[in-house]
DNA sequence: ACAAAAGTGTTGAGAGTACACCCATGC
DNA sequence: GCATGGGTGTACTCTCAACACTTTTGT
């Protein structure tokens, strides 16, 4: 089947960005393509959007498909579309952010895909020695994602409950780890226990887990994200 | 000509959302519709893609041919994409921002216009009463960059001084006004000058120049932006 | 003299940052 | 008893918000 129209188009595809923890670093979703371009190399899970269908949905779609993750919650970052990103021909993307929990998740590379993986960002081309090379410009895409999630950490913590940062229940420290992943930069527990505390935004609930592996050690209280961010003090 | 495609492609758009100041009140630049769909509407200034255009330009072309006004900085808003939202088809659009000086262009509507103007943001459909109703998700998308717009000035002051608020020289007391027309609040005039101070943004030029209008006052100091941000403190 | 807009400082509250030690547990 | 990670409070700085009156100029 064929489509023709009066004047030409650019492809639209979409592309998400997902993040998650794994082991004490940042890492972020990719799939090995398995056909060309970029024959080999690792990708953001992406693709065509289907005529009549929403961005997000087609993002959802396209990551569900590559890569068997779905139910997350994603935000656009924006639309890339220089000519020359794409050797095919003009496309414009439209990217999404997302954060998740990876154990939440079963990664399988999907039909199109060769493989499907959790990619450490340190692993990811920082200027020479990359180990791993991104197709198209994935690469800087990553990289804006990467700003925006340090951005929406930032300022008001507010927003950062919209994105899955930790399981339903978390010690403070495997939280305060995350943050310091996306950030960059170690913080010191007693401020941001207290930011955390001012701010009203989680909750204690049963106490007495232990972090896996670790067992010399004190339990943890465990907490939850408050729902509502009702009254303001 | 015609051009065919193995797999349906939406269009792709770009629109510009450009503001500016106009008696006391924030305005955008619209265009009257020539043509269906939404023939006589008003909408913003925005069209097709061409075949390996970047979006920017693309944004910038459009703009110019619609109002003949060219040479403004723009920021990307994002991508909207919703089926719908174009009665024609499935068409995803990108949209920039920008804030311009109205003294500073002329508007002239192109041939696809009926006619170019900027338009009071309360003359466009808030609820009902709606003066002017826009094409499209037009009106949608321009109370985004509005919230954008807030964004920009709210918290570092510094970025604003990418968009061009005021002309070159401007008094303090100028560029207040637009503040407080963006935000939708009444500034402090003491507080903003010393914000403004300690931000070290701006810096004064020659003195003495007169509102237009007003004759029987103190004369302003005149300022600029200072180019760099250079020594933290 | 008065109308109209320009200009000018201080105080208090909240948020962020920096900093060091004791506690509970399992081996 | 020691190694491991959990947990706690205070002081300083900076930024923002709130507050009213004097100055310059033209009529």
């Amino acid at each position: 089947m064929r489509f023709t129209y009066e004047y030409p188009r650019p492809a639209v595809t979409v592309d998400v960005v997902l993040f998650t923890m794994r082991a004490e670093d940042l890492a972020v979703l990719l799939v090995k393509r398995k056909g060309p371009p970029f024959k080999g190399a690792w990708a953001l899970p992406g693709g065509f959007v289907n005529e009549n269908e929403p961005l997000v949905r087609a993002a959802l779609r396209e990551l569900e498909e590559e890569t068997g993750v779905g139910g997350v919650a994603v935000e656009q970052l924006g639309a890339f579309g220089d000519p020359g990103r794409d050797p095919r021909g003009h496309t414009v993307s439209v990217a999404y952010v997302g954060f998740v929990v990876a154990e939440a998740h079963t990664v399988v590379a999907g039909d199109d895909a060769a493989q499907a993986a959790w990619i450490p960002l340190q692993r990811i081309a920082r200027r020479r020695r990359a180990r791993v090379r991104l197709a198209f410009d994935h690469a800087s895409i990553i990289a804006l994602a990467r700003e925006r999630l340090r951005e929406r950490l930032g300022d008001p913590v507010s927003r950062a409950t919209a994105l899955e940062l930790v399981p339903p229940r978390f010690t403070l420290t495997e939280l305060q780890r995350v943050y310091e992943a996306v950030l960059g930069r170690t913080l010191d527990t007693r401020a941001f226990r207290t930011r955390l505390r001012s701010h009203w935004i989680v909750e204690a609930v049963a106490t007495g887990r232990v972090r896996a592996g670790a067992k010399r050690t004190r339990r943890a209280q465990l907490y939850r994200w408050r729902r509502r961010r009702t009254s303001e003090r």
